[in-house]
DNA sequence: CATGAATGAGAATTCATTCAT
DNA sequence: AATGAATGAATTCTCATTCAT
């Protein structure tokens, strides 16, 4: 029998296993002072500073800051849709489902991953900045909608929605509470706390979407 | 006779009144190309170019790019909060006044003019930018919140709206139903069309926070 | 009559001239710190320091470092065209109009300048950077060779010049000769000077592509 | 028995043969990548991926990048000294030596070689950038000029060559022939097929040089 | 020896802001 | 007042070189 502590393959293995722990390492570091400050606001080398590596080394990892972003982006979006798959697979009704989703996006940890991605989606420049990028990640974008539209149909079938409003309106409406930029100043102002909030923003949507009792 | 080397004031006035129409022409052209471009996106000069002005002329209007985006937001608050003090200001219902100051806000010729501010606070990016300079905002915003407090609570204590949410929630939620930027992928995927859009919109949102029937 | 005094038409003018004379002096300087340096060892930082200006001014005129190298090859082959065009114009033997075109290249005011665009043409990595610039390079050259081919052919039809020898060869070799890179280590050693040079340049040239006596 | 610990020389030898044969390599690529796209288009990089080498290992047989633009040049000088060496032993006339040299530089497989050393000296960067590095390189290019002066000297001394011109000027005009950069446009634009161009140009040149009939 | 990740100096370019005319 | 030329700080990205594994 051969020595088992020869590492061959796992030596490869190593070297890439390396090389992705320093890609995460950049793009949290990246999350964090993005999230801050902006993408204009932030610098290659703010970002490598705050890794504690130098400037080049982002590049050995990312092409260009545009990459980077993107990077960003697509890493949250395949975050969330996994958290839309996970809960979809479950047998409880519509609702259910819809709310357990924006739980487990409203957990604080992942609430901040989410932003990033609104961001990129939210101003004017970035929109344009990124048009053309979008080839990798409207495939994920068009899934997660998919999904929640499959959701949201079941829940119209079953009784549950207003079979009056059009899914896509449900969709972005749906798709905004999920939005935690959008009470931002909310909690900023120390006058809502967040775990009041997320009830009340529940019971507005389905209560506005649920179906009229004659 | 007036002595001839004493400027009445008419005359000032009209030097004023010059002074702010070239104001008033430089955020104009600037809230074209600002949401067109974004901020990072647009240079001076190419607001300059737009106003058919030199890039130093600008200066002479406003201290710095910022204090531009500042007086630009100022002047769409402003607007924003007529538009809530004119409606305000009627006899109808709270959920009449509030749908009312939506569809004038809806309105195609003022959404365009209502991003602008949303741009800015919508982005990492300027938030901290402008951070400092809320000073003059700020009371403009606390104004519109209140008088859009008092409709709200005269709607929950004339059994419109229902007691039990939060009337910050509401709030909130409201004024995300004012960003058309949350719906703009809608519109542009021409799926929906824009004016089925707010009837829907108006609808979730005040099946949800209506009084619930017993 | 009007006061001639007043400067309504020059004051374009003047401007006009200074900012054609600060491209002047920029491509001086720029003609200057390349020929010593190459274009790779050459940075706009230099040229501005050269000039006495800052970075950022050099690009209110030029709007790109590649920019400036063409602008500067532009205007030598303008020079030498207009030098052939001068000397083409005369009614001397093709040999005499040949030899005086040299003699005006090779006047060391005139020679530096030459070289510059020989630098682009000279090396891989120049040729491959500037080939999609050339469209405007490219006439002037085209027109150039036409002048130099109708001299050659007049003089092969009189007799003075072999017309075995095909007149595209004797044109890139007569170009060879106004090249003073190709003899820039001759005059750096100081063991041949510059004077003595070019009439046996020119000697054996001229003796080279002669009719053979039969 | 020998000691095993013992490398004969055989086997320091080999290894040195191994790395000679590495450092070969390496600087063929070289030659490749950097006649095709210059100096400072080419980096280390591109030359070890070329070898199939890591970045690193160049640096094992080349101190710099710029030292192995030396050695490259010198490789190339050695080759031309060794050809002007075989020919010049011969025992033809100084002509047919000279043309013999420039039959076996032309020669296509020589000719691509050649230019390596004439992007060296042939741009003022390149120039500038290896001044201090020719202490090696000069003895080489003092040998081979020498080697010329003798020649044609001899050719002169027997009646072939025109006593009047400078065996300086001849040596740098017949270096000048040995150029193909200089006819790279010919040949590029198809004008001129690269067969006929040079039996012309060494009539020119030889006519040009050859002593005066009475 | 070979590797290739990491470094950081350096270069081109942009643009808000100033200021002489 | 208006202009627009000039400035220079700041930013992205490249690549020769080093060195731990």
């Amino acid at each position: 029998m051969p020595s088992p502590e020869k590492p061959t393959k796992p030596a490869v293995s190593l070297k890439e296993r390396q090389r992705e722990e320093r890609a995460r390492l950049i793009l949290e570091a990246a999350q964090t002072i993005l999230l801050e400050r902006g993408y204009h606001e932030t610098s290659i080398d703010d970002i490598a500073g705050q890794v504690g590596i130098a400037k080049g080394t982002v590049y050995l990892h990312f092409p260009s800051k545009e990459d980077l972003m993107i990077a960003l982006v697509e890493r949250q979006l395949q975050n969330f849709v996994q958290v839309i798959e996970e809960v979809a697979a479950s047998t409880s009704s519509a609702r259910e489902r819809l709310e357990a989703i924006l739980q487990r996006t409203y957990d604080p940890s992942e609430a901040r991953r989410m932003q990033i991605f609104l961001e990129v989606f939210g101003s004017a420049d970035m929109r344009s900045r990124f048009a053309e990028k979008h080839e990798r990640t409207q495939p994920i974008i068009d899934h997660a909608r998919s999904l929640l539209r499959a959701i949201i149909e079941q829940g119209k079938a079953q009784g549950e929605f207003d079979q009056h409003i059009s899914t896509k309106v449900m969709i972005v409406m749906y798709l905004n509470l999920l939005s935690p930029r959008n009470y931002h100043h909310l909690t900023t102002d120390q006058t809502v706390a967040f775990e009041e909030l997320l009830p009340q923003i529940i019971q507005i949507f389905f209560h506005g979407i649920s179906r009229k009792q004659a």
